[in-house]
DNA sequence: TCAAAAGTGTTTCCCTTACACCCATGC
DNA sequence: GCATGGGTGTAAGGGAAACACTTTTGA
């Protein structure tokens, strides 16, 4: 392999996109940001970008990551390379998708003054630019995959939940309703939880315990799996 | 975006790499072909290239495998997009990994000529080039958790087959014994099984029956797992 | 008749599911 | 005292796992 050879081959460029989960008031979310430039001017997309030669794919996300909301600790998890010939207009660009897991309370630290963005109900996302809805489709396949075989839900909630709060995000996640007492019989007994005391808000009713994990358990069950 | 301004990112490469999966004498195998150039030139390797910048990644994966066993058919699914910096020491390559699995019997047509090639059952896998191995052990683990959740076992195994080879097919990528009552109880009920008479060989013993697939129930599962 | 491999049922256990009422709190 | 959400147990059904002998065939 000689350099003459292979420069025909290196005229395409490689893009990282992430799908940046957020869940809050109910509604899981995905932040979008509003694109500046043509031919999508005006068009909501996932935060991407060209990653430079001297760049890990996982780099690029994390940068993008503190790019979108000036944290780079939260879980990343690459999802799926894209590389239909026609997916970008301006020229051949094969693109690796990550998505990312956000509490939207304690992870996000900033927004980029320099780009309009919005976090949007995933049922409500509009058409986006690329092919971004069909990573959105698939993105939400994996989301569901993972909640039911990994304790990876936690990662969208505040580090003290109530069992009220995880149960309701899984049934916005998976789209159908499950029984209160099942559910909790199937979370405590995975026993990741270490009680927090009472949540003290003015909601009218009884006050729910606090929970928050063993992050040892909790480590074993994202390797293994339930 | 302007066209100045990109070109600096345009300064990398996408390659396909493929793990072919055979099963030959109740082993799991590998293709792997030897490499005639330096900086690896004596090491084996999974077939892989560069794409050009008028290919799909699909494409180019079966270009590859028509090129590796002389047919386009077989499965083949994507695996994960490999980016480390420094993974191919000739420059920046960033691979698209893809799996797909073959019937050793029926599906390879024809060897390429100008590559030296063998099948390497798994456990006697040596050290490979650039990050190769690394592809392997995922490609496992996905092998092996699709093989749980999806009929995919089945595209290793030649059209009629019997519930022993199935079983030992089963238990050769698992890593453990299955229980053969238990076994032929959960295969015969998911009623995805035709009747083709008996086997004709002249090995000692009872012959046993032959099954082979309804496509239609197949596919449903390929789909939505069991 | 023996060696070799195929084929076949039952029981136990645990996990899943379905299902309804009392408890604590603020107003 | 009532409205609001939190919290709890039990019974039935279904799938998973453990377990051993008989059948067919060729030599």
């Amino acid at each position: 392999m000689n350099t003459d050879k292979i420069t025909s081959f290196f005229n395409l460029g490689v893009s990282v996109t992430l799908v940046i989960y957020g869940f809050e008031e109910g509604q899981l979310k995905v932040f979008t940001q509003k694109i500046s430039k043509n031919p999508y001017a005006g068009a909501w997309s996932f935060p991407g970008k060209l990653i430079k030669s001297d760049e890990s794919l996982e780099d690029a996300a994390y940068t993008m990551l503190d790019e979108a909301i000036g944290n780079t600790k939260p879980y990343i998890e690459q999802l799926n390379a894209f590389g239909k010939i026609t997916r970008h207009p301006l020229g051949r660009v094969i693109d690796v998708t990550f998505y990312s897991l956000i509490n939207m309370k304690s992870d996000v630290k900033s927004y980029r003054a320099d780009k309009e963005s919005k976090w949007v109900h995933v049922p409500k996302v509009p058409e986006l630019a690329y092919d971004h809805n069909e990573m959105l489709n698939l993105a939400m396949l994996r989301l569901r995959r993972r909640l039911i075989n990994r304790p990876i839900g936690f990662k969208l909630l505040p580090a003290e939940f109530t069992l009220g709060e995880l149960q309701a995000l899984y049934e916005e996640i998976l789209g159908h309703e499950l029984d209160k007492r099942n559910f909790r019989k199937k979370v405590t007994k995975l026993n990741i939880l270490l009680t927090k005391g009472h949540e003290t808000t003015d909601n009218p009713g009884r006050k729910p315990r606090l929970f928050s994990f063993d992050p040892e358990k909790y480590a074993n069950y994202m390797e293994q799996g339930f």
